[in-house]
DNA sequence: CTCCGATCCTGATGGC
DNA sequence: TGCCATCAGGATCGGA
């Protein structure tokens, strides 16, 4: 579920409670997510500060000095604060206590997250080989271009491709190629300077919405109920198939490929 | 190398 | 109400 937006929103929900806190312990209630979690994580990290949570990314980097844990959301996961005494439910899988008494809960349904260790994260395998962070300025109208030139496959999934740009999945690739007026099943190599000039700047702008989005809503996680970085998305076509675009009226269309919709306007998107 | 489909897993939803 | 099929925001893998 969570794309960049949501992970940078977990990212400074969490960071404010935690940086510069003790971990005590970590308990781990159930160690099967996408890779089981290493049995000897809470030896490794007790009894040091965090200094930092960064992101790379979809993937949460918790800077332990000199030893990183990574931590990926997947498809479902959540981080939350759990409040004293609260009992852990379904599908909760791992505590961190600090020294405070903060304790940090994960919860994955699917299980296709990850909580993993590095001393070295930019040469771990699952980050080596990442592309620009979309917000930066390496992630411009000229990398686009470039990264399209030859490429067959459709301009959404070459920007879903973490290897040439991370962060954006299912829901902003189809809002960002919304917001640059380019139909999603376009082959990458055929867009024009000017088209992946435009997609580029719509990228940043759709995920800063987002991150804004999220940082406003943020104000309301330490509620009791509160899940972290999930809010409520005001979507151009992403889930409206059937309902009229917002410019125009024109029913959203929707794309079904390989088990992954996608959503455009056929008459705003060229 | 590139592309595309299958796949890991559970829960929510909608049709009958 | 119960049952079944479908779909879900990620990312890797293997075959073509």
């Amino acid at each position: 579920m969570p794309e960049l937006p949501e992970v940078e929103t977990t990212r400074r929900g969490i960071e404010p409670r935690l940086a510069g806190k003790t971990l005590e312990a970590v308990e781990i209630r159930d160690a099967r997510l996408r890779w089981p979690v290493p049995g000897d994580i809470g030896a490794r990290l007790a009894g040091k500060k965090l200094l930092a949570v960064r992101r790379r990314g979809k993937y949460l980097l918790f800077d332990f000095g000199g030893l990183f844990q990574i931590v990926h959301l997947g498809m479902s996961g959540s981080l939350r604060f759990a409040a004293k005494n609260e009992t852990a439910a379904a599908h909760d899988h791992v505590d961190w206590h600090f020294a405070d008494g903060t304790t940090l809960r994960l919860r994955d349904p699917r299980r296709f997250g990850a909580v993993l260790l590095s001393d070295d994260p930019p040469n771990h395998p699952l980050l080596a080989h990442l592309g620009p962070e979309p917000l930066r300025s390496d992630f411009s109208a000229a990398y686009l271009y470039r990264a399209c030139r030859g490429r067959k496959t459709s301009i959404k999934n070459l920007i879903m491709d973490s290897r040439i740009v991370v962060g954006v999945g299912n829901i902003y690739a189809s809002e960002s190629l919304s917001a640059a007026g380019i139909r999603p099943g376009r082959a990458a190599g055929r867009l024009t300077r000017a088209e992946c000039a435009k997609l580029a700047a719509a990228v940043k702008t759709t995920l800063q919405n987002a991150v804004r989005a999220g940082g406003s809503s943020l104000r309301d996680y330490v509620a009791a109920n509160g899940e972290l970085g999930y809010f409520q998305l005001h979507a151009r076509v992403y889930g409206r198939a059937g309902l009229p675009c917002r410019a125009c009226g024109t029913p959203i269309k929707k794309l079904a490929t390989a088990q992954r919709s996608s959503f455009y306007c056929p008459v705003c998107q060229k």
